[in-house]
DNA sequence: ATGAAAGCGCTAACAG
DNA sequence: CTGTTAGCGCTTTCAT
């Protein structure tokens, strides 16, 4: 690995004048550059960036904080996310937590402000907002993304999506084709994040003057088994259900497994519907319908909030940037009750 | 962002005795330890880790090249190796590629030797040699990881997963089932590196002495859609066929629907197999037959032997170490033809 | 046991 | 246009 200085000493200049050739800054005769130029391409030398960091004060990656990067809605996420980060010359740190605080703690003291330049944690089931809370105030960048709580203001700078909307987005759209006898697949725990979209789903219910009983609402993992076996319960508590509605795309595979394995007609007997629009969305069979959230869209307003933060410093203000509002997305899981229909 | 030197004035020390209290060197009395230890925590003091990996001149990530990280064979890849690089210290840059060379290069050109410590390099059908050999003549250290061509030496020190033989036990297992009218699903093109597994197929079937009919092989892209309508097209002209072998986990789920959509019982109508293994292959239903490859096990090889190049420099061997035979894993998606049960 | 000084590879003033 | 001088924040001899 070559050196700046020893570029410099073989074209016979300083070091000074290498960095501004290499970075187009100051002024450099033709001559030089192209002298400069020849030694570099000669001797294969690139620049050390974490010194050029050290210096510009600057540290040249951004830290993704999520729970697991397995789930397939975190790839997607995070794919996005390095795409607008590569625009600003910035690169993509991964940091799994696996939903342990003591991975989180580990991966935020030893990356905020020294290895990343800022920090894009996720909303997941167990964000540690204090531990987020607490790097911000020791002056280190933060944004939080795709936070769902409409109502709780999260303290810190963040991108949200309304995913309360989206509940209710896919509960009108069940009511409307005519559906009254409704379950619920709650893809996280009581308190999780996902009851906000089950909020937006009994809010609509209400509204449409349909009844929410409790047992045909099931809270789950996040996962297609998880929602086969809930979708079953659900299923077996209350036989006469026309429809489905699930919180996230992966336990809706699992219901419309279940209803599969129940010799259930979808949409005929059975409708679904997801939330998200992951890509396997629109791969599985029958296709879903779906509220699609736009991750690209999210991705590039917290790259881009985050981007501000790091520019404003101490008085970047604790602003809440909203997504568009999702879209549902009508495909093959969700049809007229066939009582409606007759 | 407290700096060593702020906390060395405050403890009355010097900034070489506050470096030796945080990282356990050198001897250093009681007493300034835990003065110097109050200090740092009043201040909320961490160490600017690329400053240190400056001066150690060991960056503190490791750079993972992959084409896409959305394709879910990737992420779970990347999970196993973020995990490994955890043990020993180090962070993961997620470099996509999106099958660009452009941006392969460029992201190699910047990380190679500084941002990143190393480059892990996965085995995909774009992937630049060239261009990881060109690295690694410049003193990077750089891994091939999955390579999957058995015969032919990669020239880079590599993880091989012999999946010619995960295609071979694959074909013997629909054979030992007693197929012999089985076509064939290759997620990649012609040149892709799925061929291998297709040869170890095409080389178990001729073991059994059957005939593997062109008409029966279609090459396609490694999704879900894609495999579906492999499928559609193979069935198509081949109605005949008892079973599907399929080159990777993705077209094997297209293949499933396909079957589904043209009311063939699987496995009663026909076998479908798959390969790798990723967890959605468990959670699909029907659930997939399919052959295993260790995933953490060939993340845990890979980052050991790019440990063990960074370690050894320029004498590092180019060694081949490869991972354990992938395994069978019946499940649901195959059984013995019907006429052979009859 | 602690301090002083040098330097990792680079950029950023400022001189000339 | 190019060189000189500092210094980013840290580790590491070598003294004391």
């Amino acid at each position: 690995m070559s050196t700046l200085a020893e570029v410099a000493r073989r074209a016979g200049v300083t070091t000074a004048t290498v960095s501004n050739v290499l970075r187009n800054k100051g002024r450099v005769s033709a001559g030089t550059r192209e002298r400069v130029l020849a030694i570099v391409s000669e001797l294969g030398y690139r620049p050390n960036l974490n010194a050029r960091a050290l210096v510009e004060g600057r540290p040249l990656t951004i830290a993704l904080v999520v729970s697991s990067i397995a789930n397939p809605f975190y790839p997607e996420f995070a794919e996005a996310v390095e795409l607008e980060l590569r625009k600003h010359g910035y690169f993509l740190l991964v940091c799994n937590t696996n939903n342990d605080p003591v991975q989180e703690r580990a991966y935020l003291d030893a990356v905020g402000g020294s290895l990343a330049h800022g920090v894009l944690a996720m909303h997941t089931d167990h964000v540690q907002l204090d531990e987020l809370i607490a790097l911000r105030r020791a002056g280190i960048p933060v944004v939080l993304s795709m936070w769902e709580q409409p109502d709780k203001h999260p303290e810190l700078p963040c991108v949200a999506v309304n995913f309360y909307q989206a509940g209710v987005i896919a509960a009108e759209h069940l009511i409307a084709l005519g559906h009254t006898r409704i379950g619920a697949i709650v893809g996280s725990e009581r308190t999780g994040k996902h009851v906000w979209r089950y909020r937006g789903f009994c809010d609509a219910m209400k509204a449409a003057g349909i009844a929410v009983s409790s047992s045909a609402t099931c809270y789950c993992d996040d996962t297609i088994d998880a929602g086969r076996r809930a979708a079953h319960s659900v299923l077996a508590a209350n036989p006469n259900l026309t429809a489905l509605f699930t919180s996230n795309d992966l336990p809706a595979f699992g219901a419309l497994q279940a209803a599969a394995a129940l010799g259930l007609d979808v949409p005929g007997d059975l409708s679904v519907t997801g939330l998200t629009d992951i890509q396997l969305a629109h791969q599985f069979r029958p296709a879903l319908t779906t509220v699609a959230v736009s991750t690209s869209e999210a991705a590039r307003l917290s790259v881009e909030m985050l981007l501000k933060v790091i520019k404003d410093g101490a008085e970047a203000p604790v602003d809440v940037w909203a997504a568009a509002t999702p879209q549902l997305v009508v495909r093959d899981s969700t049809g007229a009750p066939r009582d409606a229909a007759a």
